[in-house]
DNA sequence: CCGCATCCAATAAGATACTG
DNA sequence: CAGTATCTTATTGGATGCGG
């Protein structure tokens, strides 16, 4: 398998696609966050504290209109809005699954990636 | 950014680590591109249309920098500088693989995401 | 010519404050 | 609680220029 089983056409790469509903920065991590269960918002907030308001309202809209989430508004007092992973959000496991693998194997080393490379590289 | 503290506090999403390295909104591409061959920036640039040489200059640094990509240069006359994936890079392939099987399979629909989205859901 | 570098406009993200 | 509104900063896109 390669990039190439485009033999003759100029087509786009596949990577491109997935990068086209998560490109956002925060989008994988939020919809890591949802794989499991559903959140609401303040709970988002408190599992990506690096998050701002904003770019967590920002995305979760846009992944909603991007169908790979569901949101659901509960007319209380105080409000409730719980979110979800859909059905087709589900489709996206396998990356989150392969990116988290990666993660965990170079947690404390991607923070100083030029040691690493040097370890590996030799 | 606020990183180091991974001994004190609970550690990262580790999808953060991922989106650490391949953050960029190219990165994923390009070293798809240099997943089964060695290529020349002309290359590359061929290869994704829609990347400005600015862009693909940028991150091709950036991910000799992370140690993802070996760039060896040829002092001829027209230059030829040629980027392959390091070893180190090579790690990354399963997530690569994840992302491109996805978007082998929604990328038609992808560009219009929420018909698929309804298709799937329901 | 090739592989950039540099300047400038446009867009995305971050910080802070405020509201129904 | 779950967001807006607004302003500032970082990242990206486009065009041009230049040394080898």
């Amino acid at each position: 398998m390669a990039a190439a089983n485009a033999t003759t056409e100029e087509r786009k790469c596949p990577i491109e696609t997935v990068i086209h509903v998560l490109g956002g920065k925060w989008k994988p991590t939020i919809l890591w966050h949802l794989l499991d269960a559903t959140r609401r918002f303040s709970e988002l907030e408190k599992m990506i504290p690096e998050i701002t308001q904003k770019m967590l309202a920002q995305h979760l809209r846009e992944l909603e209109a991007d169908g790979l989430v569901v949101r659901t508004v509960y007319p209380t007092v105080p409000p409730k809005v719980e979110y979800a992973l859909s059905e087709y959000g589900i489709t996206l496991v396998p990356v989150m699954q392969a990116m988290c693998n990666w993660g965990e194997v170079h947690q404390t080393s991607a923070w100083k990636p030029t040691e690493v490379a040097r370890a590996i590289n030799g």
